[in-house]
RNA sequence: GCGGGUGUGGCGGAAUUGGUAGACGCGACGGACUCAAAAUCCGUUUCUUUUUAGAGUGUCGGUUCGAGUCCGACCACCUGCACCA
């Protein structure tokens, strides 16, 4: 008999030093087999890895594990994505070093992924910290920069005047800063920015080769992208109501309802409103006040409609006696379109309630399909923005509003206004351009310098890399490189005069944009090695959060066009397949102290009830919802523990096991001792029948009950193979559940069963261990090594599926009676219908149904089902 | 408000894509082993009815010999964007 306890502590230890030592999942840009690239989003090293990694790294594990079985030269690096603020906040906090910190956790946390036993080449590490890694960004920076796709311009920025920096939209809450909780502000700051606009429409359009990605991320992306096709419309302004502009420009995308228009409106920000502004006080006043409530989001979504009516009216395009108020409001926003619409209250809900707020006229121009009477029909509360016929609106009156559209363009494109045609096609984007400046010290300097004479001017390449300085005091708020003189003071590169470098580092989302391509040669002193770019690239499989559904994806699609312009990589999409991973949850437990962690409590189930009660005092605890694992609701699970009691195997298993990879897995710990059953349960099967398996040759055999078990040891090998290869790993567990209970009867006898059962056995159990490897691969080395197997099961080939074997002569297919299963026919394959019937007609739970009737009808499906119809 | 998705036993979920609904796991219950417990092994476990049988995949309707799967309307929950003209 074996051993009876698998000891996962000691066999894991033991079998990821032999991977080490042997080097196997070093890979070699020069391997003549197919190339494989595996990737997992890289992590952040916020000091130890959580459960969400753990999921994430198992998954692709198995995809590098099961396609390097299948002969593929598999790529599956890992590195960090190192810079951000967290460092610096705890810079703040605890008085350490942002590099200290952050490679201190990196090393904690290479350790913890090294123990799950990870297929990964940890010769191709790297952080994003690195000076090597920023020192090549420093380069593709300047070589952008030259192509013209980075440009410096002042945009609006949420500023905290307490901490002296820019805030994210997602770090103001309530309209205050996250930390400080100062009132945030807006302001203009000049900015770099990456010119992400100038491929909005191929973003857009690449999305639709995207096949292998879920269709909820190109979705969100093309939303993200927005396009809109429409006209801009040029509006007279009346004569004598204002000196020096002639019209104003108008975006739309419903130009068929013009007749329906009912008020002008421009953004506060509109050069024509800071015009006026100058000399009328209230308006100033107006805006001011626009400018003080407009940065939260939740005050935006309750902020009421204002507006402030100017003296200017402007004149209908198509009736000069026709005057419309112009209107300063503030749901106008400056940066989409040309910053102003016309409202036309009838169809559009916003300008309805505009309208509706002050005084405005409803027009009607639409009317729905169903027959309404025109003169009847009216808007009052819920403007209609469905299809119909137009509706008094002179020359358009009875048209669609398709047709309107390219009427209203045809007219208005032949007028001109002020030498320009009143109206053109136009199409606009929701995307804009990538703000990349960040008033932070942690992240990759921008290689620039200003000097006084020569303006902005970029660090030479061979000045390069600009370093981050190391003596840097976080005391005060704001950014260190910004007050550090030293540092800032700079030759200009051209006239060698005193100038200041750039203080602003770049958002750490360039970092994750382009370290894909840097895996591929981490070695070479140019960003990338453009041969083994474009052996590697494009990633076959990608798995990550679906959280970076739009931003890291889209710059890293961004990134990779850019690259290629400049000479850096061949492709345009990064990613072949995506798969985003659901997260992972726990149940939350509380009592009237707060949020109890999982660690501290004990839960009991009598009849369906469960109940939860505290370790130390025996006192109830509430069970509550299912939630995201945080800290802050205490119902974190930390994967050390979990590795040191059960193993890595284990954890992996449960992982993949029961919910789709797609979706959110619970962990519970009834679970995870389930899944640690069943890793005893085959260490047990597999040592108790070593002895008498160890030197016999695996076989196929084709009849008796030893073919019964070679059948479900091909057969399974299939399904589990085309599990692995569609991501169903849920799948792929269940079968091989299904395929230890069918095997276990007789592995559990292996002593006195006959030759041929031992070496159906053998294979089975050779075939178990191929099947498990991906998933448990300690556990699959220790089974493979007891059986007498040479060589690593790390090494090894995924089994071939003799189709042969899965072939029966007689087949058992279900018979309905009028589409209810009632009972099962057994029958040779190749029978014709003919015989089926008759077989069918002779059943006896079939002639007991019908009586003396004869059936209406019967639909036989060759090997698969049969239906009699009474 | 707009977009995307999901809905199947006590729970997580299967279902060859229109063909045996509930695989597999968790939990629960029963049995064997044990002085006993744990572990292990063997059963039972959608609901109603004692059985026969019937009902059943969020709700209502439709197509079909046959619907969890397709079509229409609705309900609930999750998620993304949100004054985008």
């Amino acid at each position: 008999m074996g051993t009876e306890y698998y000891n996962p502590r000691t066999a894991e230890k033991k079998w990821q030093s032999v991977w080490e030592k042997s080097a196997v999942f070093k890979v070699r840009n020069d391997d003549p087999r197919q190339k494989y690239y595996v990737l997992e989003m890289f992590p952040y090293p916020s000091g130890r890895i959580h459960m969400g990694h753990v999921r994430n790294y198992t998954m692709g594990d198995v995809v590098a594990r099961f396609k390097r079985a299948n002969g593929y030269n598999v790529l599956h690096p890992m590195g960090w994505d190192a810079f951000g603020m967290p460092a610096e906040n705890a810079a703040m906090q605890n008085r350490v070093h942002p590099r200290e910190w952050t490679y201190r956790n990196i090393a904690v946390m290479r350790e913890q992924l090294k123990s799950m036993g990870l297929s990964l080449d940890w010769s191709r590490e790297f952080a994003t910290c690195d000076v090597d890694y920023y020192y090549h960004q420093q380069v593709l920076f300047l070589d952008i920069y030259e192509k013209g796709l980075v440009t410096r311009k002042t945009s609006k920025v949420n500023w905290d005047p307490v901490d002296h920096t820019v805030l994210a939209n997602e770090q103001v809450v309530d309209g205050r800063g996250w930390r400080s909780g100062a009132l945030v502000e807006q302001q203009e700051l000049a900015q770099w920015f990456f010119r992400t606009t100038d491929y909005s429409e191929e973003l857009l359009e690449g999305l639709d080769c995207l096949e292998q990605w879920p269709d909820k991320v190109r979705t969100m992306q093309r939303n993200w992208i927005g396009k809109s096709e429409g006209l801009i419309i040029r509006w007279q302004l009346a004569p004598g109501t204002f000196g020096k502009s002639v019209c104003i420009e108008v975006y739309t995308t419903r130009p068929d309802t013009i007749f329906g228009v009912s008020f002008i409106a421009i953004a506060v920000d509109h050069p024509l409103a800071r015009e006026l502004a100058k000399t009328d006080s209230d308006l100033q006043a107006f805006i001011d006040e626009c400018y003080q409530a407009s940065t939260s989001t939740a005050a935006i979504e309750t902020a009421e409609k204002k507006g402030f009516k100017t003296e200017l009216d402007v004149l209908h395009p198509f009736d000069n006696e026709w005057k419309i108020p112009v209107y300063v409001a503030n749901f106008i926003l400056m940066d989409y379109g040309t910053g102003a619409i016309f409202g036309c209250p009838a169809h559009d809900q916003r300008d309805l309630d505009f309208a509706n707020a002050y005084d405005l006229p409803v027009r009607p121009v639409v009317l729905p399909q169903d027959d309404q009477d025109p003169m009847t029909f009216s808007v009052t509360k819920a403007a209609y923005t469905e299809n119909g016929t137009l509706i008094h609106s002179r020359f358009l009156d009875g048209l669609t509003p398709q047709a309107a559209f390219e009427e209203v363009a045809t007219r208005l494109k032949k007028t001109m206004l002020d030498g320009k045609p009143q109206a053109e096609q136009c199409i606009q984007f929701r995307l804009r351009d990538w703000g990349i400046s960040r008033q932070r010290y942690w992240g990759c300097p921008i290689p620039v310098i200003y000097c006084d004479d020569c303006g902005i001017v970029p660090v030479p390449k061979a000045d390069l890399p600009v370093i981050l300085p190391e003596d840097v005091t976080f005391d005060q708020p704001g950014n260190p490189l910004d007050r550090h003189e030293k540092w800032k003071r700079v030759k200009c590169p051209k006239c060698s005069r005193l100038a200041r470098r750039e203080t602003d580092t770049m958002d750490t989302f360039v970092d994750s944009s382009w370290y894909y391509a840097r895996f591929t040669a981490p070695w070479k002193k140019e960003p990338t090695d453009i041969v083994a770019v474009d052996h590697w690239l494009p990633v076959d499989q990608y798995i990550g959060g679906i959280e970076h559904a739009i931003l890291h994806l889209l710059y890293s699609r961004f990134f990779a066009r850019v690259m290629k312009k400049i000479g850096h990589v061949q492709v345009e999409e990064p990613f072949k397949s995506l798969f985003t991973q659901g997260m992972v949850v726990h149940e939350t437990y509380r009592n009237n102290q707060g949020w109890v962690s999982p660690a501290e409590i004990r839960i009991e189930e009598k009849d369906g009830n469960r109940t939860a009660t505290l370790c130390s005092s025996g006192e109830p605890v509430e069970i509550g919802s299912i939630e995201k694992m945080s800290k802050s609701k205490r119902n974190v699970v930390d994967p050390d523990d979990i590795l040191a009691s059960y193993g890595a195997d284990t954890v992996r298993w449960f992982m993949l096991s029961d919910s789709p990879p797609e979706r959110d897995v619970i962990w519970s710990e009834a679970g995870v001792e389930g899944v640690h059953r069943f890793v005893q349960r085959i260490w047990r099967l597999v040592s108790g029948a070593a002895g008498e398996l160890r030197d016999i040759m695996p076989q196929a055999i084709y009849n008796g009950a030893a073919g019964e078990i070679s059948k479900a040891a091909h057969c399974t090998l299939k399904a589990v193979g085309d599990d692995f290869e569609k991501l169903a790993f849920n799948r792929a567990v269940a079968r091989l559940y299904e395929f230890v209970n069918i095997i276990s009867p007789a592995l559990q006898s292996a002593g006195r069963v006959e030759t041929d059962m031992k070496a159906a056995l053998r294979q089975a159990l050779d075939f178990l261990i191929a099947m498990i490897a991906p998933m448990m691969p300690h556990l699959a080395e220790e089974c493979h090594a007891i059986l007498g197997g040479k060589n690593l099961v790390a090494n090894l080939f995924w089994p071939i599926f003799d189709s042969a074997l899965i072939i029966d002569n007689d087949l058992t297919i279900p018979v309905q009676i009028n589409g209810k299963k009632r009972g099962d026919l057994i029958i040779a394959r190749d029978a014709d219908q003919a015989t089926i019937e008759k077989a069918v007609l002779s059943l006896d739970f079939v002639v007991n149904r019908l009586g003396n009737k004869i059936p209406k009808k019967i639909i036989i499906v060759p090997q698969r089902i049969v239906n009699v119809v009474i």
